[in-house]
DNA sequence: AGTATTCTTTTCATTGAATGAAAAGAATAC
DNA sequence: GTATTCTTTTCATTCAATGAAAAGAATACT
């Protein structure tokens, strides 16, 4: 009797909505009733009602086969998150620019609790294919992005993450938190950062943060092939890029997110 | 006694949820507790608790000054929705280049009920501001790309759009059945949308649908000022994007969304 | 400083909404 | 034609959601 009780395990309504949603993923961005109450690890009737009123809020979809997908609603909503109403709407036009300017692969990134996060990602058809995903987390210690958002941010954060076991990548990612620390005064200094297949093998990158206020709010990147190694001529774009940013982000700072949105 | 009873309109706790989530909006990104409250129609006490689950979830965020905002979660899984990771991935690339060659705004736009929904829009530093905004609603009758939709659409759906009230945004537009329906005839003709100022005063418009087997999943439009009426100059462009994107919209159907995603 | 107002958090007795086993109904595979 | 897997509906039970109320903070007003 004492060994049953283990099976429920105390979830509140919303935990177990939320959990229905999570049950998507890039790999399983559809699903069937019962694929969705097996990866939801809830019985199959109580996802049934579940997925019920998410869809009547149009959290979820149905396709035609009577599949289950994350709905309109949770993309629009997602509008609404300040890394994308308050930090992407603002940045693309610079990284527009940019890729324009260099015709390379350009990333935005911001810090996302120990990781970095990718908000943006262009890529031409011309220019080379890059693994990463706009929405993947990514190591802050072995892209060039993560440096560059590591370099700006507070002792206190940086201690944090050195103190963090870093995980090698490649053979070339830095791991001894001296060696990587010396690193990170150098970026400081230089203002910007630069990666050589310490994430993904055969991938070069320079990165700049973008400081408003003396805090670090995202990072640019530009990406290529480590073959071709005149990135740094795109440093002077790359840094006139963040910095117009940053401009522009202390501008609009309160505009995109009134402070008091007055009445009602 | 009876009139009392009107006072709890039995939402169940998801749609209270919901209501909590949805009680944001582009004016309202960031709200207190009480305001998320009123916003809800819901007792105070109760938003607090569910804030709290959904800010479990990292559904919500609070900000330093305790104010919440739609959380990051939120935003993650929007990119999990057929839309971003089916659509605008694909079509992102196709977009750039036709950005690159024409140097005006570019957008990317769905049908979402009866209306159209902007997808993605491209505009750098140097292109016209549009009013149009990412997440948008925008009639179907009266834009670029709201026409090249409905043109290549179902009759039955065509009829159904051509029943309802037909706003009219600008003198331009068209609000008259026999005139729109005609119109439409030669859209699908000629395989390009025209608009000008039919939804906003001084905005010209060209715009292609994206037809892949038979059926419109979306449409490209190029925007500038009316005073400079050389868009049609771009319309070879134009239509080499909407097909590159339809033919690789037909590669890769299914590989984003396995029609049967294994076990488990 | 002192009072008033508005906002946030906690508590708790009450109840009604959520639950999930079970069975019926579809659809698909064998 | 039978077996298997999936979807939908039902319903008695109970447990979790509820929101009024009060305490605790913070902010505005005089």
């Amino acid at each position: 009797m004492t060994e049953e009780l283990y099976k429920n395990q105390a979830k509140s309504v919303i935990a177990r909505a939320l959990a229905v949603l999570g049950a998507f993923d890039v790999e399983h961005p559809l699903l069937t009733l019962s694929q969705l109450a097996r990866r939801a690890g809830l019985p199959v009737a109580t996802v049934y009602r579940l997925a019920g009123e998410l869809e009547d809020g149009r959290f979820l979809d149905r396709d035609g086969a009577g599949r289950y997908g994350l709905g309109v609603r949770l993309w629009e909503m997602g509008l609404l998150t300040p890394v994308h109403g308050g930090l992407r709407e603002t940045a693309m036009p610079f990284l527009l620019n940019l890729h324009y300017e260099c015709g390379e692969t350009v990333q935005l990134a911001v810090c996302e609790g120990t990781d970095a996060i990718y908000i943006e990602k262009l890529t031409s058809e011309v220019s080379v294919p890059v693994k990463s995903r706009v929405g993947a987390h990514i190591p802050l210690h072995a892209t060039g992005v993560g440096k560059a958002l590591l370099a700006f941010s507070s002792d206190a954060f940086i201690d944090a993450i050195l103190t963090m076991p870093l995980k090698a990548y490649t053979p070339s990612t830095l791991t001894e938190r001296r060696a990587l620390s010396r690193q990170l005064n150098q970026i400081a200094q230089r203002g910007y950062a630069q990666s050589d297949a310490e994430y993904q093998l055969g991938a070069t990158s320079i990165a700049a943060p973008v400081v408003v206020r003396g805090t670090v709010k995202a990072a640019i990147g530009i990406v290529n092939y480590s073959a071709r190694d005149d990135l740094a001529q795109y440093v002077p774009a790359l840094l006139r890029a963040t910095n117009g940013l940053a401009l522009r982000l202390e501008e609009v700072e309160g505009t995109a997110y009134p402070s008091l949105s007055g009445l009602e």
